[in-house]
DNA sequence: TAGTATATACGAATCGTTTCGTATACAATA
DNA sequence: TATTGTATACGAAACGATTCGTATATACTA
């Protein structure tokens, strides 16, 4: 029924461009990769990872110009969701608290982003009383 | 200088086993590979993934039996913190909070659970102050 | 002791990802 | 028009993970 979703990580790094950029060409996601840090990909590499992406339904392609226009064809939070599930389950055998605790204990967190997540919390806790 | 530790899935399922059991022979491990569920995994495949383990020095070895027994070279809490890295920046760019918001709203967390990240939030606010 | 069961060692096939060289098409321009 | 630059398409190499067949050593047992 239902694939798999399970992009690689070289195909994450592609889809968080266009998540945040929205409709891009090859060359402008291969700047970005290579901007990005002191890494360097050659334009062909990029071309054919996305290609992939696109046979594999991650991407959409506008090929109605010579450049073609590649487009997120799955949505962020979906994807995430779907890695954030698999990882808990591979690394904490399911205990979300463990990770959570991880998480906060390890990284740093903003006094904001703390009080966002205790509000959550809350909100939780109010939802599930007794 | 201190490599990469990067277990594989494959490389996490069998230290998980490792963690919570003990030190184990390769026979323990394939058994409970395959006892956990409906799939199938040859003894001669565990046996081949954990002598790479051997080799990665994921596992110690005691070899002066003829079946040999394997311990745990490194600590779970270890591997965890950083294969939690690895997908915090992967998946979510870094961002601990939006990783957080999405464990606890996504997923099933017992009253318990959400009062230990409670007081831990609350714990970390306070040895930040303003 | 002969035969069977079970252990490790070794090597190779398979599979997916990543990488890139090369071919080809097309556009712009000198 | 000839040259140059820039697209995509195609195919294959390289690499790592996974899988397992087979060889060999060792222990057990009838």
């Amino acid at each position: 029924m239902t694939n798999e979703i399970r992009p690689t990580e070289g195909e994450l790094e592609i889809l968080q461009i266009i998540w945040k950029k929205g409709p891009s060409t090859v060359r402008e996601v291969n700047d970005l990769l290579n901007a990005d840090q002191e890494k360097s990909i050659g334009y062909t590499t990029t071309l054919k990872i996305m290609q992939i992406m696109f046979e594999k339904g991650l991407l959409r392609r506008d090929d109605s110009q010579r450049t073609h226009v590649y487009t997120a064809e799955v949505r962020e939070g979906k994807i995430q969701s779907a890695l954030l599930d698999r990882f808990l389950n591979a690394a904490y055998k399911g205990s979300a608290s463990k990770l959570a605790l991880q998480l906060l204990g390890n990284h740093k967190t903003t006094p904001d982003e703390l009080a966002e997540i205790k509000a959550l919390i809350d909100q939780l806790e109010k939802n599930k009383p007794s």
